[in-house]
DNA sequence: AATTAAATTTAGACAAAGCTAAAAATTTGT
DNA sequence: ACAAATTTTTAGCTTTGTCTAAATTTAATT
């Protein structure tokens, strides 16, 4: 398996969001940074390899083997960031990147050994779920800030969009996976939000609303 | 730089020993385990890049940039080693493998943390050293356990084949680095070694004695 | 010095992964 | 229902790194 095979895997499963629906070409290409083309070109060489099913022109899902090697990949994804953070004092904005390059590294031993010194950590740094050995994952109920109606209150549990730009924004806003957030006010005119998150009172643009997932409390 | 071109100077740094000789395409090949030709169109490359001095038939040597290049790789392949032994408990006959593939990893800021995390370690868990950032490292004075002669008495201090199956036969034997080896009888007959190591008496053959590198104290 | 042997390079091919441009199939809009 | 727009596939080309087989250069032996 190659790290671009690995790399389309994730990809078709990141667009179904685990399911087993039918993707697009279109959208895998998107989603990879290529060219139809080139995608066409690789569902053949994975079809080829039953990691996924395809018809012409009627898209492409994942077969189980192909979704089991696709979880792996996030496993170990996933597991490396926390590892970057929690071991090498990265921050949450930085650890993507390497954790891209880190997740090809064949070892099943290496995995194993690192879960058990992160202490099987059930969550990345980003608030995804780390599935395990066997590529299960709790899925936690939790919905976007933006979606809360006012005087709800819910604990920041991930991030949509993990870019550097929205982590670092967070920070300076001294927002944090764990932080309370309570809807004090909604703004009809701009969609924006009025927060309290530990005593502080915040407003934010609908659009970083719609970047925060929240477990309700109340 | 791709990871073949990394592999390519490294193993043109380890045939060369650090110096500046002229290394030739089949040994290249030997150590690459590829083929001649497939060595000269890769020195081709490195040539235009300017990592390698080339003269068509003449053999290649590392330039200031591939030396610096090569050293960088080695240093990386050695952290991960000793992170390998130290924090995820793999044995010393593990690592190389798995070694090999995170030597490629590109980040300054990680092999930085890792690096930190491991108490700037000096040496590998095979007894070779650890280029710093710059890419300096001590030579350390080690004479083979094969050059010893009766009643000398030295410290264990690195292996020359590092072979999964020398190492598991280091273990064993409970010979591992830092223990204090003497030389108690010499066997003309075969050239194997009588020696004592922690109150035990061991016979080793001369080509087990010829690939323990030790440091000799009186 | 001439011949043979060995080392090295060249020529031509292949697989992987990408691209552009053109063709074909599907979907959309009237 | 049919033309237009969009999506998807195909065809052909490129780069990287490898290979085999043949040619060339250098080294070793008579
Ligand atoms: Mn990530
Ligand atoms: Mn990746
Ligand atoms: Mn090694
Ligand atoms: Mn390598």
């Amino acid at each position: 398996m190659t790290h671009s095979e690995e790399n389309y895997l994730k990809a078709i499963f990141h667009i179904g969001k685990g399911g087993v629906n039918d993707i697009s070409t279109n959208a895998i290409a998107e989603q990879m940074e290529t060219k139809p083309s080139s995608v066409t070109d690789m569902i053949k060489k994975l079809s080829e390899k039953n990691l996924v099913n395809y018809k012409k022109y009627k898209g492409v899902s994942l077969t189980d083997a192909g979704k089991s090697t696709a979880l792996s990949i996030i496993r170990k994804h996933r597991l490396w960031e926390v590892f970057l953070v929690e071991k090498l004092d990265f921050s949450w904005d930085e650890v993507h990147e390497v954790a891209e390059q880190l997740e090809h590294i064949k070892s099943e031993k290496l995995i194993d050994k690192l879960d058990k010194l992160l202490d099987f950590p059930k969550y990345d740094p980003h608030g995804d779920p780390i599935p395990d050995k066997n590529g299960n994952f709790k899925v936690i109920d939790k919905k976007l800030l933006s979606e809360l109606s006012v005087n709800d209150k819910g604990i920041c549990v991930g991030v949509k969009d993990s870019s550097s730009q929205f982590l670092k924004f967070l920070d300076k806003n001294k927002i944090a996976l764990g932080d309370v957030i309570e809807v004090t006010d909604k703004e009809d005119f701009d969609g924006s939000f009025q927060l309290k998150i530990n005593a502080n009172s915040f407003n934010v643009s609908n659009q970083i609303a719609s970047n925060l997932f929240v477990q309700i409390t109340e």
